[in-house]
DNA sequence: TTTTTATTGACAACGATTTTCAATTTCATT
DNA sequence: AATGAAATTGAAAATCGTTGTCAATAAAAA
């Protein structure tokens, strides 16, 4: 019985005494019916088409919000914006691995490398909260051109 | 026979056509001088204090010159600006593990960790141009307070 | 020394994101 | 259903780090 990305939302909202308001939810259906890692520009573009009253600003603060809930992760890969992933599409942590001619990002998870990491951290008195590994490279089918 | 930062610099700007003057041999100096992970505000502020005339977009430019000469590497670590760090003093590559209370970065490096990239990205068809791991956490410390 | 061309500092401009603010909407309380 | 306090909105201005513009200056070539 998974609860559905919008109504975990509103448990959120709730606990926090927010209101869960129609652009809000909008957003967030659209968010989580995205696949891969999107911008805010990206989301608002999306909405837009449909529903042009919804606001840049609202687009944003929504994309915090969900952050803040745990159900989104904000992402730069350093092409000067903060790219957004929903966490409920792929709940495990991952990492990923970014062809530089195409954009094209794929995920993956390597639990040799995870636990190496925590060997690493503990070396240097770490607790480890988080990490991201990101590997730039060209993919197989950029390289074939 | 080590080559200086600033031989090198001169070197990479001569075969570049470019000129060796005042400002980025003032720059390159501190910069090579300074430990650790660099934002252009905090190398502006360090160089502002002794000599006032140089400008900000001065010290950008020359950050970006000594990225471009391999000289220097940016990074974002997603607090909003970018960090440089002088490929001389360590020029091996290297990750990081960020304390998130105190913001200490220290280098490791874990060839194993290295090695299992690449079969990642093999099994991906990804030929590796470059990587990055930051593991985030609590530095000892930090967490003995 | 003269000439050519790169570089400079000051400041305007940039793009992504955030804030401000008056108008609107939600939601607990009647 | 109506009320009212507080959260939320869209639009626009503001902010942040960073980059561009441009006339004045300085480096290297001639």
């Amino acid at each position: 019985m998974k609860k559905s990305p919008l109504h975990q939302f509103e448990e959120y909202l709730r606990s926090q005494n927010l209101r869960l308001t129609d652009q809000r939810k909008l957003i967030v259906n659209v968010f989580a019916r995205k696949k891969g890692h999107v911008s805010a520009e990206d989301l608002y573009r999306h909405i837009h088409k449909t529903t042009p009253s919804i606001g840049f600003a609202t687009v944003y603060r929504t994309l915090k919000l969900l952050a803040g809930a745990g159900l989104a992760s904000g992402k730069n890969f350093g092409d000067g914006f903060v790219r957004f992933e929903c966490c409920l599409r792929s709940s495990e942590h991952h990492d990923h691995l970014i062809c530089t001619r195409c954009g094209k990002i794929v995920e993956f998870n390597n639990s040799t490398i995870e636990k190496l990491q925590q060997t690493v951290a503990k070396e240097h008195g770490f607790l480890i909260t988080d990490h991201s590994l990101d590997i730039y490279g060209i993919c197989q089918s950029c390289a074939e051109k």
